[in-house]
DNA sequence: CTAAAATGTTATCATTGATTACATTGTTAT
DNA sequence: ATAACAATGTAATCAATGATAACATTTTAG
């Protein structure tokens, strides 16, 4: 079964619709994007994207997943990490790639984890599993690094309480992790800080630092000390 | 110099504006947010509005300024920690306020920590000095907690590096704040990671654990301890 | 009490998202 | 090949929005 022509056609415009979408994201922010603009660059009449995207709305989320799948293919321009690497290397390393896309992406960023706008929210079931993958390739590092880089004294931390324990244990059950909640913990705890810089950094809150990168790097450090790896 | 009635009423309707924004923000979100749809409300010919506000963005402006003024309010609630005090309570309870207003005002969290709007963002000069605000009420609690609340072994970090240590120090300089680096490092630290939760949370991307705040605690408490704060 | 300033109104523009009715083009089955 | 059909494109049109201009009304101040 052969592609058709039309088919061919289809994908094509599709993906210059969403190109040129992510250039006007780009240029006048992501509240102002309009259909017409991409149109009138298309040459193309305005009622013609709605053979393509039922509505605005409808751009925005395909946009989204697009996002998505850009964010982890960029966290996959790392291979696995081999058998004898050093695994706490290796989440520094996705660290310093999730914010180097963040930087270079900042309209993708602000797509994925901006605003929430109502009326454009109720698109969370359709996104969660995206959202989820990033998750996993953070929790597949933090695991590693668990089992084979581990300190003589563990991470350095008080009992988890029993309703953040029971939680975890909930999500490991339901999404059929086998990972220690523990293991859960510090990826969240990681993902969390990792979120908090760069989002701060990116929004300009960061800049009495001039530069953010060397508060990042220096975290990240200790996020891994104190999560009980072995430094790199 | 009594105030005349005029600008009696400006004051008003300045105010009834900005609030019945903020009611349609919360409705519509901040993108959708209409000068016309207020004015209807305020049942009011459309231009009306612009004698009070030059455009769309100027009203954007200030209620973003409003926003922070509410943020601090908030933290205000909090009367300051007393001589005898347990400082690293303080700060948790700083956190803990910080997040109760986030989630009780989402429209505000995301008009001041959102995405960025380009051709909005240039108000960034603006701004700078509110948000400042808020980083000092948390360097206060932070240096408290530090002269009077520190563990035996002090927080356990690796020496902080060169370049940070000097971008620390440059804007201690600049601010006069009167802290040591360590203290400044360790209130970006607790900032980052308290606004990376809360902001996820407020994406709903922390959804997998149900509720959050078993999580926030756990982590508010490791982040005092990290930071060589006797626990409370 | 009058001139000036502030505030409000109507009318009007250009732009946008969206829909409808219609034409054109490509696909597929006979 | 061609006829039926589906996909794609168009022009015309709507209602809503941000914004401005010209003009009227009200409040203030000298």
């Amino acid at each position: 079964m052969t592609k058709t022509l039309r088919e061919e056609r289809r994908e094509e415009t599709l993906q210059m619709i969403k190109n040129l979408a992510w250039q006007k994201m780009a240029e006048n922010g992501p509240a102002n994007l309009s259909l017409r603009a991409i149109a009138r660059q298309m040459r193309v009449s305005s009622a013609a994207i709605y053979r393509y995207f039922e509505n605005r709305d409808a751009l925005l989320t395909e946009l989204c997943k697009d996002a998505y799948y850009s964010q982890v293919a960029a966290l996959q321009t790392l291979e696995p990490a081999a058998a004898d690497e050093n695994y706490s290397e290796h989440i520094l390393k996705l660290s310093r790639l999730y914010r180097q896309w963040a930087l270079q992406n900042p309209e993708k960023f602000a797509l994925v984890y901006g605003a929430p706008v109502p009326g454009f929210r109720q698109s969370w079931e359709v996104l969660a599993p995206f959202a989820s993958q990033i998750m996993d390739i953070f929790l597949e590092a933090f695991q590693a690094a668990w089992q084979h880089d581990q300190n003589e004294e563990h991470p350095d931390l008080p009992p988890i309480p029993d309703r953040l324990k029971q939680q975890l244990a909930h999500v490991i059950a339901q999404r059929k992790y086998n990972v220690p909640p523990a293991v859960l913990y510090l990826t969240l705890e990681g993902w969390t800080r990792l979120h908090g810089i760069i989002s701060l950094e990116l929004i300009d809150q960061l800049a009495l630092l001039g530069d953010a990168e060397a508060f990042f790097e220096y975290q990240m450090q200790n996020l891994i000390r104190q999560s009980g790896f072995v430094q790199s």
